[in-house]
DNA sequence: CTATTATAGTTAGATATCTAACTTTTGTCA
DNA sequence: TGACAAAAGTTAGATATCTAACTATAATAG
């Protein structure tokens, strides 16, 4: 109840600075997509859909959008025809820095109440939870064997 | 980041546990809209929206859904001619017990990998960071005046 | 009292997401 | 090597949510 919330309302505030960037339409999934390329330079759908944690038919949806825009390009697989890859665009590759700057400034307005020790606590106990969490699904979609 | 993952888990995790209790179709924030009937008897759509976070435009939807499966009636407000009260019909009183017991066994998937102490001090963190997101959010919202 | 403004709720239209089903290509195994 | 299973991606259809606009009622101000 309180993390949904919590991810409510810095979901709608990255809304708000994306569209201040510019980017109205881009949302924090096509952020995730983005980020992948920022790191990795290119990407598979699939290899998109798992970094963004959504599924490939969401990911090929934010795909389009990122591309009718100009900031991403499909291009075919070399090594497997059923493959496509996805590249950043100059403009695409331009947004590196304001990408960087939104970010800070989310972890900077989600951690700015804590004190540094506290901001390692919640860190820890937070991952302590989601691994606890994604094992807990893993047991139980092991058993529809 | 980490919040929205699980959020995404739990959200999920519940949606299955729903289905499992014979109630397809029905949603957390369905589940939202109960709470409040179960805790107060009955609510405007007002109120409930405000409760479960919603816009009332969503919570219409809500009880709509709720209504067609039964759970809740929609009724005149005898003080209010614009105002609809919703209450709970005796199918959907009689989910009370289903549904304390789906929220216990939430809180315990959620915090069972951490000690007493911990949990404790992990709502404290989290109730400190929605505080100042909240009060962030009014801040910015109080400009546009 | 009447005219304006505010409030409660719904309807309409848009968007992000999901699951299921389909196409194409690759891998496997008998 | 030829059939069948697995994988990558897309398309189609459903759902939960939002904002904007609308209707009806209540409150307020001259």
């Amino acid at each position: 109840m309180l993390m949904g919330r919590i991810h409510d309302l810095t979901h709608k505030w990255l809304r708000g600075e994306l569209a201040a960037a510019g980017l109205s339409g881009i949302v924090p999934s096509h952020g995730d997509v983005l980020a992948l390329l920022f790191m990795k330079g290119e990407a598979t759908m699939h290899e998109l859909a798992a970094f963004a944690h959504r599924t490939r038919p969401t990911t090929t949806v934010l795909v389009d959008k990122l591309e009718e825009v100009g900031l991403v390009r499909r291009m075919q697989s070399e090594d497997d025809a059923r493959s496509v890859v996805v590249v950043l665009t100059a403009e695409g590759e331009a947004l590196r820095g304001s990408f960087a700057a939104i970010s800070k400034k989310l972890a900077s307005r989600v951690y700015s109440p804590l004190s540094k020790d506290e901001g390692e606590m919640l860190e820890k106990l937070l991952n302590k939870v989601l691994s606890n969490l994604e094992a807990a699904k893993n047991a139980e979609s092991a058993k529809s064997d």
